[in-house]
DNA sequence: CTCCAGGGATGAT
DNA sequence: ATCATCCATGGA
């Protein structure tokens, strides 16, 4: 008979299928009543029971040293001791705002691996979500170490080593098109030690923007949502598509020209010292929300 | 079929 | 600084 092994962890203010999918993160599956995927390099299976986590890993691949306690490492990663009432109420209090508010209670922003954020999201360029969890998927299965967890394989991200060693067209079978010399690129910067990662986050926002803007492939957006969720930088704020649409129509619907420096300085003085808890929501509300255009077109 | 997607790099104003 | 253009791919 099959022993429990799951451990519980307490869990208010939080929904965990929201956060998964609000595309901070593109590689957790729906496994029975919860989620499959890893938290860096494990395997984990995180089930929510009302204001409880439930949880449980697989087998190290290896005999392994001590490594910190699953509820630890899962409560880090989802970010469960941040303030979210006081992050709400930071947030301004205009109609648009609140309206996402509501809509997102429980969304959190994670604590990412800072090399997977960083990777996953250089190939997130003009691509829907649904794609980049495709690239994701791919790549894990292809290039990254297996795990088992149950019945079920899981692989771990790609490290900047493996990538590092591949050639461009390794990547481009991945359905990376022009992103693939980028995270190539990147991958053999952060390989060789051109870039530390980790020591990346001493570094004050302005700074450290600024040196991941040096990595082919990110720009402003890329590196804010990379600040955002893999350096806690809670006043980052990514602009993308569906960000700058909200910002244009509902707050200067009159504005026919806005200059993209404008909508930045707005944004940064606007939402608050959590600004990117502001704009996931804002994003996630807007992602949600908005109707689908019908399939058919007169013709 | 067309339109669009959690953009970045480059070159011209 | 700001804007135009190109870059691959696949979902809707």
């Amino acid at each position: 008979m099959k022993i429990d092994r799951s451990q519980r962890i307490p869990a208010p203010d939080f929904d965990l299928a929201l956060t998964l999918d609000s595309g901070q993160t593109f590689h957790w599956e729906k496994a029975g009543a919860g989620f499959v995927g890893t938290i860096g390099d494990r395997a984990t299976y995180v089930e929510q029971r009302g204001s409880v986590l439930k949880v449980h890993e697989g087998e190290p691949p290896s005999p392994t040293g001590r490594r910190p306690a699953l509820p630890r490492v899962v409560a880090r990663y989802f970010a469960l001791d941040h303030p979210l009432g006081k992050i709400c109420a930071s947030f301004p209090n205009d109609p648009v705002m609140q309206t996402a508010s509501n809509y997102c209670r429980g969304l959190r922003i994670m604590r990412q691996p800072r090399w997977e954020c960083l990777a996953t999201f250089i190939t997130s360029s003009m691509k829907q979500v649904a794609h980049i969890r495709q690239i994701s998927r791919i790549l894990r299965r292809r290039f990254g170490e297996p795990r088992w967890l149950g019945e079920e394989t899981i692989y771990v991200y790609p490290t900047p080593n493996r990538i590092a060693q591949l050639r461009e067209d390794d990547l481009r079978e991945c359905a990376l098109g022009y992103r693939a010399k980028n995270l190539l690129a990147t991958a053999r910067m952060v390989s060789d030690g051109r870039v530390d990662l980790e020591q990346l986050a001493r570094l004050s926002d302005d700074n450290l923007r600024a040196q991941l803007c040096k990595l082919p492939g990110v720009g402003a957006k890329v590196a804010n949502c990379v600040m955002l969720f893999a350096y806690e930088r809670l006043h980052a704020f990514p602009i993308d598509v569906w960000i700058e649409r909200v910002l244009r129509q509902k707050y200067f619907p009159r504005r026919r020209k806005l200059r993209a420096g404008e909508l930045r300085d707005f944004a940064a003085s606007h939402f608050g010292v959590h600004g990117g808890y502001a704009q996931q929501y804002l994003f996630h509300h807007a992602r949600k929300t908005t109707p689908r255009r019908l399939s058919v077109r007169p013709r």
